[in-house]
DNA sequence: TTAATATATAACCATATGGTTATCAATCGT
DNA sequence: ACGATTGATAACCATATGGTTATATATTAA
């Protein structure tokens, strides 16, 4: 492993921040395919699927087996999961702070009501 | 609302792709601060952070209260909370998906000690 | 062996992103 | 009233991103 932890998030986060690319993935939970069947929900020429492709693996979100002329895409759940973990780590103190702003909002609601 | 739920993954996800965006959110974790607290950590010009800033609000990870002249950032945790529900949605179909492809792989290996 | 298929790469283009410096606007403290 | 402080905006630059078409490579099928 070349690139730390946070270099890592940025690709992670980059690579599911575009729609045909979370669409990949979403393809991918019917378990793995090769890049024809990939590509075919998408509208748009065969190098940019590759490309696509392409960030998804750099990104530690997909592998790739080549079988014959073929190429076997699927999922990596764990870089996925480090994505997931990072945020559900902060969101339990967003949360928190989340809720006081709310609170704090509310009161002074009420004090403007009254005022 | 006027954007899709697809085109708020894309805005979420792409505020969460950068190191100094994902470093302001850890900051707020310990609470509301105004913009040069936010800042501090970073060195990098002001309206660079004053950017940043404006691509978490976008992105619905933040609000902001004017306070006199000074501007005090909370985090909106519900934002971040769909990205993660969306991870932890495909996560589960994932992980069996990248547990059938590893108990095959090592099947595979098996078969080649075998051979 | 030759044509078709599956995929990658190269070259190009337009727009987005992330940074800078310079400047503006609003508010606060004296 | 005025200078300092907080922050946004404008203009600019370099690089990244997402698409295209054309072409190359490897494998399979006829």
């Amino acid at each position: 492993m070349v690139i730390n932890r946070a270099a890592q998030l940025d690709l992670v986060f980059g690579a599911l921040s575009d729609p045909t690319r979370r669409g990949m993935l979403e393809t991918l939970s019917g378990g793995a395919v090769n890049i024809r069947t990939l590509a075919a929900p998408f509208k748009m020429s065969q190098p940019a699927i590759s490309r696509h492709l392409r960030v998804l693996e750099e990104a530690g979100l997909v592998r790739r087996q080549k079988r014959g002329r073929e190429h076997h895409i699927s999922v990596n759940s764990q870089a996925a999961e480090q994505a997931r973990d990072w945020i559900a780590h902060y969101t339990r103190f967003w949360k928190q702070q989340f809720d006081a702003v709310e609170e704090y909002l509310n009161k002074q609601e009420q004090k403007n009501h009254v005022e």
